[in-house]
DNA sequence: GCCAACGTTGGC
DNA sequence: GCCAACGTTGGC
């Protein structure tokens, strides 16, 4: 099994939401991003264990933990036209968007801001820190996860 | 709201 | 296939 950081804008969704959502599983759509949409579809299994990182809002940083409860499959959010993840290029006999079902485990016991992470020469390879890093999903060596947990 | 960093698009 | 222009991300 392997670990992910997966990002979302808690104003749009956030650990709480999915809390609250059916069974605390959603899919999650949205990703278009080439190098993104590798892992979603090539590499994240059932299993996986992933944070739930809170971006773009006053205090970004990790929030809980989700496991993957379904690998990838097509986002079908990319063939309707009333989506805000509309593709017109993607088509559904070669999907080109993926996602994920993701289930709600726990939050954390306490969030953990970007800039504790960053007080942390533990994660100076964490890809989230690296300068410039965009990516909305990305991996987690088990050494980075379980440093994490410890500093929970 | 600013702006650096990056990905994508499209003309050539 | 290059690269300038543009759009998006996301911390601050």
């Amino acid at each position: 099994m392997r670990y992910w950081l997966m990002k979302s804008e808690p104003e749009t969704f956030s650990i709480d939401d999915l809390a609250l959502k059916p069974k605390q599983t959603e899919h999650w759509d949205g990703v278009r991003n080439y190098q993104a949409r590798n892992m979603l579809r090539d590499q994240m299994k059932e299993g996986d264990l992933a944070f739930f990182y809170h971006s773009n809002c006053k205090e970004p940083g990790i929030a809980g933990i989700v496991e993957i409860v379904r690998a990838g499959y097509p986002d079908h959010t990319a063939l309707n036209p009333d989506s805000p993840y509309y593709d017109p290029k993607s088509a559904s006999d070669q999907p080109r968007w993926y996602m994920v079902d993701v289930k709600f485990r726990r939050r954390l016991n306490r969030h953990i801001s970007l800039a504790e992470l960053k007080s942390h020469p533990a994660l100076n390879d964490f890809p989230l820190l690296n300068r410039g890093n965009r990516l909305s999903i990305m991996p987690v060596t088990k050494a980075q996860w379980n440093h994490i947990l410890h500093i929970e």
